[in-house]
DNA sequence: TTGAATATGAAATTCATTCTCATGATATAG
DNA sequence: CTATATCATGAGAATGAATTTCATATTCAA
């Protein structure tokens, strides 16, 4: 967590009281969050950062590989730490909830998908929507209504 | 095609010669395209088309099933004819070329995920970024510089 | 043909994100 | 410690894609 302040130092950057808070709520937090939501929970122990800032904390930590930038297609990017393993998510479309999966076939036959299509691939983006568990048919049965 | 214009009817909708005509030339076109681009396209044929009229259209057809949106994070929405097979998208990040691959195998592995998660998946997006053969290494032997 | 309903184009609006700019904080040399 | 050069900040302005508004034009069934 010092380590980023250092390469923030290296790069000529200097440190500040904003950011550091910014990161340590950003870090403790759950996963998935938007600028919107991480700026009102940084403003209750801060109440004079402005969201500029957190949107310049977050490029800054993304291109430092410390956070992922995220598009359900909501309008709205959301952030999560990178500092995780690889996963991609399953999203309810009634509820918002966002689930994480990791399924090594998938990312195997990705590799190789894009390989046959003469591809280099460097990352991607696999987000699956439907509908909960707690959103969908009562666990067991037929549907009802 | 004319099964859309009577949908629309069915729907309590009119004809316009304005959607007619960017109907037809978004169905003739390349897929993944801009509004922007459509909106072009279309105003060679129409001078006066407005590109409201060209969200308008595409966000209907949509809506009817036609056509399907899609994001590969540009800041912009592309669309494409959803009369085509399902499938996924390739993209290249250095001349941004975009081609289209189905697996299935990806595809019955994102069920089965859904379902161990709870999820009853309805739909997905999945685009895997990466050089494309033309703009990566020069086919055979190691890179240069 | 008429008239109620829908569609249109231009311009205004919205909303997330980025930028600008004047001010404040930080680090380092002396 | 202090000066000073550089970086960071917060407020508000600017941007740009997408949506909405509104007055007018078009469609279509009666
Ligand atoms: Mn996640
Ligand atoms: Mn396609
Ligand atoms: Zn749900
Ligand atoms: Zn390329």
């Amino acid at each position: 967590m010092r380590r980023i302040d250092a390469e923030i130092a290296a790069e000529g950057g200097k440190r500040s009281r904003s950011r550091a808070q910014i990161m340590e709520v950003f870090f403790r937090s759950g996963r998935h969050l938007t600028v919107d939501e991480l700026t009102r929970k940084v403003r209750v122990r801060n109440r004079n950062i402005g969201s500029a800032t957190v949107y310049r904390t977050l490029k800054l930590l993304s291109r430092l590989g410390y956070v992922k930038e995220l598009d359900f297609g909501e309008g709205v990017k959301r952030y999560e730490s990178s500092l995780t393993a690889h996963h991609d998510h399953l999203v309810c479309t009634e509820c918002g909830k966002v689930s994480e999966f990791e399924e090594p076939r998938i990312e195997s036959l990705q590799e190789e998908v894009a390989r046959e299509h003469g591809f280099s691939p460097t990352m991607h983006r696999l987000a699956i929507y439907g509908v909960c568990g707690r959103c969908g048919p009562p666990a067991t049965g037929k549907g009802e209504e």
